[in-house]
DNA sequence: TTGCAAATATTAACACTGTTAACTATGTTT
DNA sequence: AAACATAGTTAACAGTGTTAATATTTGCAA
């Protein structure tokens, strides 16, 4: 059966070739310049191959944006460590909004695109059991860091999980409302006296930390 | 001169007519499906006469965009009676919240499609003075709702326009992450013991709310 | 009224896109 | 060697935004 295996083997490198292929393009370029036929250019095979691998475009879209959620979640992981809950949720905070600075195809791959989504509606028919859990688990890290912070004295009487969707909510606006240039564009209206782009971003979400940091009794 | 001003008033009517027709297929069929030719076959001509009136794409998609934030202010104006400036904040984002719903085209691109900000782009080549200034207004608007709930006890000690932009954030924030289905699915995933995605988006804006409402001196 | 020029609209084409059907090699199994 | 499944190919379909060249209509001066 050795010959059967090296075969499956091949066949899930020409895969992961597609994958990665895919994901340079889509990384260097963007969306819009990862063609079927720029992928397939790349890795040296016809357009039509690719199908024999993926169902179409958005099935590699949805393999990028799990290879996506895992870098989060390895990021996220790598504060486990970080004893302090507060600091802890300071440091998620942070490495959060650089995640959606350095790695914004990705971010936009994993929050805010519809293809992935599509993807998962078109090969499931009805609300089956399926993907996405590198997302929710990236959620329960927060949420456990929440229920951590109550546990030290922040935010009690609020749920805990209502409160960790309201976190990431100002979070996640923070980054969509900075990369999509809103945050820049208020910058220049002189509506918020401060340093360029970037810095207000900074300046945004320090002043969320304080302000979150005063809720504790 | 008659002449030449009727000419211009057909002109600008046309324009109009271009801008319709794109709105409606826009709201109706989303963004992907409005191409140039089904456009032009709306209004029964043939799809190079729209560059005639528009640059490209983009400036339609833009022109759409002014609309939605002509729209937007529109809702936010009908608030201005609201004496208590608490209450009136209250309403902002209802309004902000439910326009993410029911014109939900619009407001993906209003604020998260890249085209209307590609096409300002490319039009000026430096950082030349020019629209989302409707935007800009709304923003305005939610400032002096945040500096009046300040005068009446809320949110004191807090720079107003940096605390308008986190507000913004969250509501802005829930909204996408609620559109792009991830909230239905933290619901689905049974994180939060709830009704379904449409009623939670509500129950976690009336905990921020009841959590704003906390900050009062 | 006729001739001309400017404004307006059209056809044809380019260079792409995702995707499918039909076909051809290749290597394994009987 | 013959039959067969697998893997990959070419060709094609039905679209897309956009531009150049061409045609048509229109307003105005001679």
């Amino acid at each position: 059966m050795g010959i059967k295996e090296r075969k499956e083997r091949h066949k899930e490198d020409l895969r992961q070739r597609i994958l990665d292929a895919a994901k340079l393009l889509f990384l260097k370029e963007g969306y819009d310049a990862t063609s079927i036929r720029k992928i397939a250019s790349a890795i040296e095979f016809s357009p039509t191959t690719i199908y024999l691998y993926y169902k179409d475009k958005n099935d590699i879209i949805y393999a990028l944006q799990k290879e996506g959620f895992k870098l989060l979640r390895t990021k996220f992981s790598a504060l486990s460590n970080v004893e302090n809950p507060f600091e802890r949720l300071k440091a998620m905070g942070r490495t959060y909004l650089q995640f959606s600075i350095e790695s914004r195809e990705f971010y936009e791959l994993m929050f805010v695109m519809k293809e992935p989504l599509e993807f998962l509606q078109s090969i499931c028919g009805e609300g089956e059991d399926e993907q996405w859990d590198e997302g929710v688990e990236a959620f329960n890290f927060l949420v456990r860091t929440i229920a951590d912070c109550q546990q030290a004295g922040y935010f009690v009487g609020h749920d805990i999980k209502m409160f960790s969707l309201l976190v990431w909510s100002t979070v996640h606006g923070l980054s969509t409302l900075n990369m999509h240039g809103h945050i820049t564009h208020v910058v220049e209206k002189h509506l918020i006296e401060l340093q360029d782009g970037g810095q207000i971003l900074e300046a945004a979400f320090n002043s969320y930390i304080k302000f979150l940091e005063q809720l504790k009794s």
